[in-house]
DNA sequence: TCATGCATGTAAGAGGTTACATGATTCG
DNA sequence: CGAATCATGTAACCTCTTACATGCATGA
């Protein structure tokens, strides 16, 4: 058995098993092919790394220019990375920050839901765009990994349900006062 | 200007908006309104609360059968959350633990991911059927928040989407060995 | 030479999870 | 009387964010 590690340690060993990379690079990588749905920091990389060196999971190279350390994934990392996926994705934490939001709707001042909602719009809408455009160019380079691009086909579809949640959402969300808040 | 509040304690602070309540039925509500989008724990919870009547944004009540200590909030209370809610809801960090597995498909076990999105179709599939039961249950009822009901026809939504598009992935999505893979 | 990008890291604090500990009340 | 539920809280730990600090290399 080796060294128990975490979803963000399993994300860098994840992303090694294609070679090795820097710290920077791996924020780099991670912000382009999961951004959206896996954030992580340099300082969370730099010391998951520490520590993943530090138990045999990763072992750093030379330095190369501009103090570039490139780390290579072991056996024993391929292992521990083995193990983490064994056990699942788990269930995972849940804190959509808009949902909460909109359920306390009923207690905001009134349009501040309203204007909210239409700058998310906004915001997904672009966003969509953006994952449309992407997946044109992933499209038609033979050499995209169809895992990454079914990664963005989910950001597709959740943006577009999302738009389309809030143009059908009732006339009354985002007004203030509902019928039944009086007692 | 009040004191400041994160989320959590804004979280609570809406619900308190109702009228009082202890840890216990915070809890309580929180997971039964916005369950699947906001997660809380009670140690959370009992904190948050502590932390807010010292600084005056909730009075406990007198500690009524069973310990149970009910939270009035109090105008400061309410300037605060309103403070909270005027800087909106912001970006929320996401971090979906079975998009990363997706994207890390290349590098898992032959057939782990496979089976990983089959358990997950079914899971979406569950929760789909109990927010279209709930929906039911909360529609023919006049005093339902309309608020709520957006929030549960967001995970309407979402859960839709997901199963629509676990059930459009390509077939070698979950495959061993993609070509692009070799170097 | 100066701004930008590459590159590594530390420190402090906030936020979140899990396990532990305790006790009252209700219902069967 | 015993199990389930109600009810509060603490302690330890892990994870994540933000701010700080440093320096090299490249290109305009």
């Amino acid at each position: 058995m080796s060294a128990e590690i975490n979803a963000t340690a399993a994300s860098l060993l994840g992303f090694l098993h294609d070679g090795p990379m820097t710290g920077w690079d791996l924020v780099a990588r991670a912000e382009q092919t999961i951004g959206p749905f896996w954030s992580l920091t340099k300082s969370q990389v730099y010391r998951e790394l520490a520590y993943m060196a530090d138990h045999g999971l990763v072992t750093p190279g030379e330095t190369g220019r501009r103090d570039a350390k490139p780390y290579t994934v072991t056996d024993a990392g391929r292992a521990a990375f083995a193990e983490w996926a064994a056990r699942g994705p788990g269930e995972g934490t849940i804190r959509l920050p808009l949902l909460l939001f909109v359920t306390l709707g009923r207690h905001l001042q009134p349009g501040l839901l309203r204007s909210v909602l239409s700058e998310q719009r906004a915001r997904q809408a672009e966003l969509l765009k953006q994952y449309l455009g992407l997946r044109q160019v992933l499209g038609e380079r033979e050499d995209t990994d169809p895992h990454v691009l079914a990664t963005l086909e989910y950001g597709i579809t959740v943006a577009r349900a999302t738009v389309r949640w809030i143009d059908r959402l009732p006339p009354e969300v985002g007004a203030r006062e509902t019928p039944h808040t009086r007692r």
